[in-house]
DNA sequence: AATAACAATGATAATCATTATCATTAAGGA
DNA sequence: TCCTTAATGATAATGATTATCATTGTTATT
């Protein structure tokens, strides 16, 4: 029903992890959104149709996907992290978002995805051998303010 | 005798805000180091010098110093907020950081900023049209494993 | 120099997001 | 179905940050 979460199944199942309501939901709800959804958010609306799940759950289940690399955790400035899940139809590691300061609205851009991968491509191969660091994923954030927030 | 404090006297006046010790001392730490430093941080380092200033002073010294624009706030994933003060030769709203996502290493990098800049600008611009926002600063960091932790 | 007006401070308590604890529940293979 | 153990949820604890408030220190004015 669900390709995200079916495709999750192996993963789990490798490494002992069971498939449990709580995680099936908010899988499904991450993979449902466009949002960059906060911890609580996420557990508002699980709560929904669920609401016999935790918080804590919540919290957990979210710790454990990030650690599978399922989804990945932002830091926008608003004092608490968003969670986004990874579609195999994008770039893995390529974050670019567009933050109002103002309403804290965060806008994906898809904008000159090309130059700036191209561009992106040759500084992290730049900066591995310069500092001998190995980059695994980015993140580009503008801030601003929005065209509501300009009025 | 520092000139990042110095430049500021005017700035501070013109508001009705006063010059401080503990203001002085904390604008004098983050003009003299080159780290990210953290409230906590520099409320240890600061309080050497000066055992009387107290936490809540730094809080509320830096939380002014960034209304005003003389220091950036970044968020990089470690639970606390650091601070920079924005040195007028560098140009200001450019952030490019290195963080080592095992030992949350930070490191500053200048390779392929122009050519960085360049392509930001172009981004911006159409950005800022297509998305009718307005841009005031960004932040590229690149995630990854330090030549320390990859041992 | 004295004083009024108010910005700034520091100790403390309060808040908010996140994490640890622990007894109970429920997956999923035998 | 039963058994092992991962997963859960209620609760308390933590850690960073913010609000409160009485006190202190500066500055402008007299």
């Amino acid at each position: 029903m669900n390709k995200n979460r079916d495709g999750l199944h192996n993963r789990f199942r490798s490494h002992g992890l069971r498939i449990t309501e709580p995680r099936k939901a908010i899988i499904d709800l991450l993979s449902d959104t466009k949002e960059h959804l906060s911890a609580e958010e996420i557990y508002m609306e699980v709560h929904k149709g669920y609401p016999g799940i935790g918080l804590t759950t919540v919290y957990r289940t979210l710790e454990l996907l990030e650690e599978m690399g399922v989804i990945y955790r932002f830091h926008f400035g608003d004092g608490r992290s968003r969670y986004e899940l990874i579609q195999s139809q994008h770039k893995p590691g390529h974050h670019h978002h567009l933050i109002c300061t103002n309403c804290k609205r965060i806008i994906d851009y898809d904008d000159f995805i090309d130059e700036e991968v191209e561009l992106l491509n040759k500084v992290e191969k730049n900066l591995t051998e310069k500092h001998d660091f190995k980059i695994t994923g980015h993140v580009i954030q503008f801030y601003g303010t929005c065209s509501e927030c300009q009025k």
